[in-house]
DNA sequence: CCCATCGTTGTTATATAGTTACATAACGCT
DNA sequence: AGCGTTATGTAACTATATAACAACGATGGG
């Protein structure tokens, strides 16, 4: 359980990052009744590690050792339950996953995708949910789920490529 | 190139609908210079054959005839083009495309996509937008292009099942 | 404590989606 | 006609996701 990437901000203290979230999906967990196995665990700590979205097959991969592979499906269960409760968001555009550092309230991900450094920030503006709502309520259409995923150039890389 | 599918909304030419878009993509594609080729039209009259969002595969199969098919990559690639020249508009959540009402004036495209029907309604509210670009705009974030799509029940739909 | 049950995981195969590399053909200009 | 650019053909391949079914294992009732 290495971990597997450097992370891209500057002093920040990973691994402390992770355990915070793996806490927080320990207690989520344990409140709700639901069972946050081994896999589950280990799928939600890569998922964090490089503190990037995560596509489901690089997962599989980080799973790997010395030659025994788990089936790619092991990974969708445990991504889809991780969804479910919420503690990571799928990034539709990326076929990718992130880790939601804010597990404990139900939230659409709204995301910044970076197309230089390939970090996503995660917003959460009522002013863009407000606008989403309001839009579907005009049409009489009741609201599953949104996806909002904004791609573009994050501060940093704009000023680092200038 | 019979047509493939019944047209959901009932008192719809759909026809005249389809006949409609090809027209505009002609007349949009001559003003540009851009060249709406055989396989390219052919491409977008199938997308908007079903009147609802259409995977590659399903249009490659759509075009397949006795036995000869075209390879996946000649679809995607007019699927490309149409993206580029915005008479087509792509929904990343469900990996397909939909033909655009409006292809004369750029925009992102914004959609409710009904789990029954599988209908996608095409939005483009200001408000939306603006909320979006003010987040991007708070973070440093230049925005090159954005994805809503929001996944429910529509109004047809939510009635018709009460 | 044991068994029934249900949720979880394993295994294998397959479906769906998208790309790479390279060759050939059509167009459009001079 | 000659030439560069754009479009299409061909084949193999990578990536993403699901289906069907078997087996395991934790939890709760008797």
């Amino acid at each position: 359980m290495a971990p597997i990437t450097a992370q891209a901000e500057t002093g920040h203290d990973h691994s402390r990052c992770v355990d915070g979230a793996l806490g927080r999906a320990e207690a989520l967990c344990a409140s709700r009744g639901a069972r946050l196995t081994a896999i589950r665990r280990q799928v939600l700590e890569l998922v964090w590690s490089g503190h990037r979205p995560r596509g489901a097959y690089a997962i599989l991969d980080d799973m790997a050792v010395e030659g025994k592979r788990v089936a790619p499906l092991t990974v969708y269960r445990a991504l889809d339950f991780l969804v479910e409760q919420g503690l990571v968001h799928r990034i539709e555009s990326l076929n990718a996953y992130i880790g939601c550092p804010d597990p404990d309230h139900a939230h659409p991900g709204q995301f910044l995708v970076c197309r230089e450094c390939g970090n996503a920030i995660e917003l959460n503006d009522a002013r863009v949910s407000a606008a989403i709502d309001a839009c579907a309520g005009d049409q009489g259409f009741t609201v599953d789920r949104t996806t909002v995923e904004v791609r573009g150039l994050c501060a940093a890389c704009r000023s680092s490529l200038a």
